[in-house]
DNA sequence: GCAAAAGTGTTCCAGATACACCCATGA
DNA sequence: TCATGGGTGTATCTGGAACACTTTTGC
């Protein structure tokens, strides 16, 4: 029933940042700044005031914590929520994850922002540090879930400039499965599913030849009927 | 930053209780007995207190609203968190959803339970009435997750008896998908996986040949490799 | 001319799909 | 004897996986 002085739990807010940097897949850390777990890497996070959603929360987290805004990245569609009874001495608590993708993003390059940031980092997935909390699980899960979403819809697109080459293209999916792919059977896939279309650009950036400048035909995430691994 | 006084949103779980109900997916529903959405359907659902888990709270409520307990069902691993701006004029509020599988519930069934249950029912997902909130948003997302689910592991399993048939087996796939099998395609691909062992036991309910009756290998929620569509 | 990435086809295999009949039982 | 669900095998198709060489450019 709807009573007037309820006390809602704890409520927390994490961004779990990817983005590629040297063709890895990387997660925005900071390093916590008080206790509990002073000094420790962990994801940015906040709580949740009632005035907020948890959505706001996020927006204004990243930018006090990283100096990244979150309307620099994407945001995927579904928030998931990680129940840890252990987690706070306070109580019990429940922390609101998102996961977000961006490109050429820089910790505390916002003009005004980052009030409590920690030295925020893009830390390769496969090099990170023991993390706060539960936080090696919530990076696992969001890991995961950037796989699945990856192998079949346009996900990796906010990962990549609006035009990329293929082997720009193929080397974002082999950063997020963690494995290599065939450089022909990964073309005849993407062409098949028609994910993406030629600008006729090219581009010249080396001692080789030139390659076609691509960009994918749907801005929006998109699923597709078949599927990569 | 923590501070003492501060005001968390409105925290609520929501539960998503599927049961096969003649061969058909059904979804625990209540007709809500008060303001806002009052007598529309609904999912079972209440406030988290700060003295409990999302987990807790659900058991209780469950109890409470439905007269069913989450003991009797199994919870799928998962907890997912809807941020829903506009559902409670009172504030933001996040929901905490869970998906429990069941079989046999009977709404109402508990002693002492259901303080303040309001007509719970087992509704066909095929014939759902107007959801108060977003609750068909948040059931359909059940549904898409518990087919995800059932193309590559065992939740099936809760909803089924111990030992059953293989066109039982066949049956609940069939619901869950909504959509009709191969009978000896099916077999292969559930023999192929290794899913079920004979128990030897044979069905004798009817006017024709008993079936064999079977049960699966693993209890526990088990990933298998290649997918049902 | 050589280093470096771009680009291109075929074969093979596994798994999915489509499909129809006989069997055991109770009424 | 008939109605009902139980139980079985084969041919075909499709998509994934494996695999190597020529092209274009800058230096």
């Amino acid at each position: 029933m709807p009573e007037k002085d309820f006390r809602f739990p704890i409520l927390t807010v994490d961004g779990v940042v990817f983005q590629l940097v040297n063709n890895k897949l990387t997660v925005l850390l900071i390093e916590r700044g008080y206790e509990p777990f002073l000094g420790m890497w962990a994801l940015p996070g906040a709580y949740i005031s009632a005035t907020e959603t948890s959505h706001q929360a996020l927006d204004r987290m990243l930018i006090d914590k990283t100096g990244i805004s979150a309307r620099q990245c994407t945001l995927v569609e579904q928030p998931y929520a990680f129940d840890d009874p252990g987690r706070d001495p306070r109580g019990s608590s429940v922390t609101v994850m998102y996961i977000a993708l961006g490109r050429g993003l820089t910790p505390g390059a916002v003009a005004g922002g980052m009030k409590y940031g920690q030295n925020p980092q893009f830390i390769p997935l496969d090099a990170l540090p023991k993390l706060a909390y539960d936080h090696a699980r919530i990076v696992a899960f969001a890991h995961n879930r950037l796989k699945a979403l990856a192998a079949s819809t346009t996900v990796v697109a906010p990962l990549l400039p609006d035009r990329f080459t293929f082997l720009q293209l193929q080397t974002a999916y082999e950063a997020i499965f963690g494995k290599r792919l065939d450089k022909r059977n990964f073309r005849k896939k993407v062409q098949s599913l028609g994910l993406v279309e030629a600008t006729g650009k090219l581009a010249k950036d080396g001692a080789h030849r030139p390659a076609q400048l691509y960009r994918f035909r749907k801005a929006k995430l998109d699923m597709f009927a078949s599927s990569f691994d």
